[in-house]
RNA sequence: GCGGAGGGCCGGACGGUCGCUCCGGUCGGGGAAACCUGGCCGGGGAGGAAAGUCCGGACUCCCCGAAGCAACGGUGCCGGGUAACGCCCGGGCAGGGCAACCUGACGGAAAGCGCCACAGAGAACAGACCACCGCCGGUUCGCCGGCGGCCAGGGUGAAACGGUGGGGUAAGAGCCCACCGGGGCGGUGGCAACACGGCCCGCAUGGCAAGCCCCACCGGGAGCAAUGCCGCAUAGGGACCCCGCGCGGGCUGAUCCUUUCGGGGAUAUCGCCGCAGGGCCGCUUCGGCCCGAGGGGUCCGGGUUGGCAGCAGGAGCCGGAUCGCGAGGUCCGGCCAAGAUGAAUGAUCGUCUGGGGCGGGUCCGCCCGCCCGACACAGAAUCCGGCUUACAGGCCCUCCGCGCGA
RNA sequence: GCGGGCAUGGUGAAAUGGUAUCACACGAGCCUUCCAAGCUCUUGGUGCGGGUUCGAUUCCCGCUGCCCGCU
């Protein structure tokens, strides 16, 4: 990572907030298998309709991770692909607003209950589960 | 009206809000450039099975020589369709169904080998055994012995050397007759599978080939994680084992010796050429290729995250005409229709219907009210043609049987 | 995505097309003061659905589940 020209958001508070998209964390997936591996052995938490595993990969960066994961005992591949969409539709919710830079997250879905949960209490679970994470971490 | 058979099709619609991916356009930001990155606008974005990966191809790489033979694998009534097929269409035969129609791995068992457990006299060579009949002899009269007949019968068994009926006979038997079945010969129809009828033969020869096999036909191997290019990295590796390092030419390119600098000589070593030799191409013949002083094997060490192409115009889709019973063929016109890679095509809300549930009425065809509200199987991964399997609900066409009415 | 293999008692393994066998485990009994070991006996099975055959764990077809490989 050799960014030049990053505007350097260490100011938590940046009064210009013009361009407020500006200074909120970038978000990217995690696609390596070994980045998965390494947010298995970090801490979790599980909810009634998911389990989010969350890790503090780089304290400074201002990226959050995520990646969401579906084993076959959730399904087959139309429950696997609608269970992944679901998580995604509300990371891009919740984490924009509750999570931390340089964090990563992978929100794994469970068989059936991710797929009809409604909607709501979804975001609601992820919401606790990264409030938890959070606490522990501090 | 009830019940059934076959074929085809659909498998939600519309609209907000927020998103994903690809293509095109446009406007920026960074950069010397290649290029990277962002906003806006417009457009495309799962299936009938995308599935299972069971067949057949296209396309790549490997092997790539020709002919014959062999091995291995597959297919298996006949004819046609097709790029090809184990698929499809038409026909035949067999079985099932009152019928519409359905089902069928459906070549060969007098080419050969093998198997047929248990039971049973006997399981594939057909005769032996028991029993039966006649005559003779004996007889404690229950039967026994000899000769002749050798056919029917013999609890069984999946299967028993034709079946049924009659005549015939001492008793019987294709011994004789009728029908059925079987075999042979030639005839007619059909491209053929096969069908039909005729004559002859009283008539010897089970089943299993999804057992080996025979016959006919087809078939190189691997697969888009193929393959090619770029980038990055590592390295021109190390250890051990096996086989081998033959002959000739100095050939001057090294090397060495010598030199009067023109050259001359040597051949151990490196290199070169030729031969012997070795190996490979399934086998043979012809032929070819490689090694030729190195070759082969095992292990260790290192690398493998990436980018682009392949990759979306094809045996393509739609419509019409025409040929064909049909599968399908030919011609004309129009259209361009996903391209991801921890893997997009979504999340959520609203309004509708298709439907579903509850209650009531009913002339029982149906009508009214309220509620739920899209919900089956299932997600492209190089691409096509098939097969198989899964599937809520619905629509259309044709046909059959029974009942009622005209 | 592509390719390959396997399925037999609770577990691990055998079975020319002809009664499914063996070991351990489980249960009961004998032995022992008791336990273990040993001995005897019993229970329990061909993944599912079709087909060929008189007869299928075996042969053929289709599903289901599991395992392995790819650069």
């Amino acid at each position: 990572m050799t960014p030049p020209k990053a505007p350097d958001p260490q100011d938590g508070t940046t009064p210009s907030a013009a361009l407020s998209c500006a200074d909120a964390p970038t978000i990217t997936t995690i696609k390596r298998r070994a980045d998965f591996l390494r947010a298995a052995r970090a801490d979790k938490q599980g909810t009634k309709s998911m389990l989010v595993q969350g890790r503090i990969r780089a304290p400074g960066e201002p990226v959050i991770r995520l990646g969401f994961t579906c084993s076959k005992k959730v399904g087959n591949a139309v429950a696997r692909n609608r269970a992944k969409r679901r998580l995604r539709a509300a990371a891009r919710e919740v984490v924009a607003e509750l999570g931390r830079p340089g964090w990563d997250y992978v929100l794994i879905g469970k068989r059936d209950v991710t797929a009809e949960r409604p909607y709501d209490a979804l975001k609601s679970d992820l919401a606790y589960a990264l409030h938890q994470l959070h606490g522990r971490a501090e």
